[in-house]
DNA sequence: CATGAATGAGTTTTCATTCAT
DNA sequence: TATGAATGAAAACTCATTCAT
């Protein structure tokens, strides 16, 4: 009837959902998750499931965001202020490397979410939300004019810093992958950093 | 049960139900796609379809196929020999970028790919090719050699080139990227070629 | 998941659905028959039965050994102990065919199973359960020894009974077929006990 | 166009697909039969299957006859004349016996024969045929006529013994059964011609 | 005549979603 | 609110049959 806020109990139900649902979405895929099976192992009755995410898809997209909010919750903790534009630089892409090790069913979200959604939902995946990237690209234009960074088009190096992490992270986590997700992303940022032109660099 | 050579006449049908495929796989998706709708459109039969695939998962990876191997055709047509080597690697770059200008429902496919069967099948991805992999590690030897690129480790470079190419491609064919996928690539390898470090480059 | 006790309402949909299911499958055949019209005459979903039996395997087998039940049942409700044997032995043949007479689909669903089960499946048909195979070998010996019946092989007479009844079962419930099935039975069981060879018996 | 006999050349490569009908309908159960394979084990086209029979009832019925037949064949070259009445009944049954042990595959056939097609199809089973059943009534009467039998109904002995042949041969040739289908059979007449009712009987 | 590629009607089975309890 | 039984739309896949070569 009224639209009050949700019980604590609701709250807590909604996110042992939440946690089920990351798990069966990354292992099974989106298509091939069986709403059932989450509303099994999360011991709630699939009914409860429909109360509170509306749909499958409302669920994965639930899903997806409430992995990205711990994603950036990872990355503010982890990224200290106070360090160099390069450090700072270097502790994101490591940290963001850190946090899909440890939780490797937020890759195949992210995956699923680009594969089943595409363009039609607003991407909530890290660097792309207009929040995150304004941040981000503040930070670069003192960087630079700090004399930290080269002078380079930050929406360029915006992009190119996530595409690579996003690769990274993505060709990073098959099964065949050798090497940890997170070596992977430091040499990456190593070379992207330094570039791979012979020189007579600084730092 | 005979395993004759197959005619042309069948091949022919082949390539036009694989090509009704590659567009309907990249419209809507791996599980989204009623395999009805791609016999409905290539004019032929459901049943033919199934003779010449076994079953949809066959259908798809054969498109998937299918499109890499056309994508490498083109690399091999585009990428002239006989330029510098930081030259070469920037065709590989925009070749690739401009191979998925012109057939964007590519990278769906690639995307679909990865969603829908991950680990679990030979990753048909251009670079994770050990054949094309193991071609473009000597490359680069021999580019450190001659001095013309910096001494880095040959597999983090193809990790990072390859990453790099893969986030850009897919996130530069979202709906809402700005600018071309070509451009985005350009910048993104411009960036990588001579880091972002403030530096007195040579090239 | 679960595995709680049914409730009475599931077993009356069970139930309703068992007896569709009985009739459908005798009138058309396993391979024949439609899932969708057992459904639709059961006034259920399609998804119930599937939900009750599994799979149309499941809905066979079921329908038949529910079939056996009620024929078990029948038999014990019939035979009355008291009598002498030779009069049980006909009571039991009666009544099998009487049963059969009133219930026609029911050999068809033993015809249907044998056909399209065989082996694979513990055979179901009365005669062949250990059981009552144990059962009525006992009694045989009992009316041997008491001089009411000869002395020959009792596994050997049972085949023979169960046997001569299968058949006349099956043969006499044909479109063609004259004459009552439990004419044929009485008949046949008559010759089975008297001989056909000439003789001068007791009766 | 014309309807001239068939060449000796169609008849066998005929024989050729009836033979392999016979093994696969046994082994697969009609419903279950792919044409396909029966086209592929004779080593012909599937289009000559057709020619040859129409559609697979009518090829299927084929098989049945002819398997018929080939049993009808053999109980006359194995029941010799001259042999008494009861010596005569026995040898149609052991024969009946002896001709499904070696040919199992003709059990089934008959078995799928009566599951699919019921009473709308002319039985082909060799009892229930006029022709045989007038010849064997006749060979009854007149084995009465010279008291080798007792005076009963012909038709319903005939019924009995061929209800009790098909009974037996039909469990006998379960998986499960014990001994051979011969003994079953040979046994099932010994009771059949004695009776079981303690007696002084002659033969 | 022989062949086997092509076809599409027909069936099984699944699972998102609803709603009575 | 929570539940899970019921539903039926939707899709994969098969195979009898046809017919162009």
């Amino acid at each position: 009837m009224h639209d009050s806020a949700p019980s604590p109990r609701a709250l807590k139900k909604r996110d042992q959902i939440l946690d089920t649902a990351l798990k069966v979405f990354a292992r099974e895929g989106f298509a091939e998750t069986d709403v059932q099976v989450i509303a099994d192992l999360a011991k709630v009755g699939k009914g409860t499931v429909y109360r509170h995410f509306g749909n499958k898809r409302e669920l994965f997209l639930a899903t997806a965001r409430h992995s990205v909010e711990k994603l950036s919750e990872f990355l503010r903790e982890q990224v200290k202020e106070g360090s160099s534009s390069v450090q700072i630089l270097r502790e994101i892409a490591t940290s963001y490397a850190r946090y899909f090790e440890l939780h490797p069913e937020s890759v195949e979200i992210m995956i699923q979410e680009r594969a089943s959604f595409r363009e039609q939902v607003f991407p909530t995946h890290l660097m792309h939300r207009a929040e995150t990237r304004n941040e981000f690209e503040t930070f670069l234009n003192q960087a630079m004019a700090a004399g930290e960074l080269r002078q380079v088009d930050v929406a360029d190096v915006t992009n190119a810093f996530a595409d690579l992490l996003y690769g990274s992270v993505v060709s990073g986590c098959l099964e065949g992958a050798k090497g940890s997700l997170l070596q992977r992303v430091d040499r990456a940022i190593d070379i992207f950093l330094h570039g791979l032109l012979p020189t007579a660099q600084v730092s």
